[in-house]
DNA sequence: ATTTTCCCCTGCCGGC
DNA sequence: TGCCGGCAGGGGAAAA
């Protein structure tokens, strides 16, 4: 599933080869991707337009034009994004959008469960800033992410660590995975209160989070069933998972058996023994 | 205000 | 062999 690793390893790809291109053509096979939209009003606000830059918010795409509207995507559980030099069918299954530059490359959008969106943004530069910080949280690999601010953020706060971390408005771009690796790293079981770590946990939460993340986009991040990067290929993060899927396994720290439970209607991947229940 | 539950969607897998 | 229920989890709406 695209997490912030995944999503950042297409905008990575994408950055290199979409940026000052003009969209000749786009076609709309799936009106749900663009909903609530009018059919046609997608196309008629982004024909022609040169796309500036490809930015990434949490697990979002951004996608500024020209005109200073701009596209912005999400991958939900099983989008995907391919680029290719040409426009010749690649294969490519469950065909959502499709964009063709003024050189001949394109841009495939397809998504089997149709769970993935796109949507235009205002032009208005103050209104596009507004949307982004009412959408998502801190970045976590940000400067601005200091293990301060993650403990201001937790302050007060009585839900589980698990679905808080999960909680995109407040951290933004980890999901169900990384979650579970970061918490097996800095040894916090998921159900603790995510106001009751105390400064050392929340010191080495951090230092996992950022950690993960950051092994993760070295790695193409991870292709555990669906996912593939920018150019269609296989991430390869799903071979340094410690816990996560890894149920009935032995702790690589402890030996220990990992077990699987049911954390905020997840699967929840932990070691008993390094994260002790609350 | 915060936290929990439900929903969307379809391929896949285990059980019978 | 084939059917079928349950599972997978992103985010957001709705409920608590």
């Amino acid at each position: 599933m695209p997490e912030l690793p995944e999503v950042e390893t297409i905008r990575s790809q994408l950055s290199e080869r979409i940026p000052g291109r003009r969209i000749d053509t786009i076609a709309v096979y799936d009106e749900k991707t663009v909903s609530p939209l009018a059919p046609g009003e997608f196309e008629e606000a982004v024909t022609g337009q040169t796309i500036l830059a490809v930015n990434r918010y949490g697990k979002y795409l951004e996608f500024p034009l020209r005109s200073g509207s701009a596209i912005a995507l999400h991958l939900r559980m099983t989008g995907r994004l391919h680029w290719r030099p040409g426009s010749a069918d690649d294969g490519t299954r469950f065909l959502k959008l499709e964009l063709t530059f003024d050189d001949g490359s394109s841009l495939v959008f397809g998504d089997m469960r149709r769970f993935g969106r796109a949507w235009l943004l205002p032009e208005d530069g103050a209104a596009r800033r507004d949307y982004w910080a009412r959408k998502v949280g801190i970045e976590p690999l940000g400067a601005a992410f200091t293990a301060k601010v993650l403990e201001q953020v937790l302050d007060g706060r009585r839900g589980p660590i698990k679905p808080t971390l999960l909680n995109q408005s407040i951290v933004s771009g980890l999901g169900n995975m990384y979650v579970d690796e970061a918490l097996f790293q800095a040894k916090i079981h998921p159900l603790r209160r995510a106001g009751s770590l105390a400064t050392r946990e929340i010191i080495a939460l951090h230092r996992a989070m950022r950690d993960r993340l950051r092994v993760a986009v070295a790695h193409g991040g991870a292709s555990i069933d669906s996912y593939r990067d920018g150019l269609g290929q296989r991430g390869s993060m799903q071979d340094y998972l410690k816990v996560h899927l890894h149920e009935g396994e032995a702790c690589p720290r402890c030996g220990c058996v990992v077990v699987k439970t049911r954390v905020a209607q997840r699967g929840t991947y932990w070691c008993p023994t390094c994260q002790p229940e609350p």
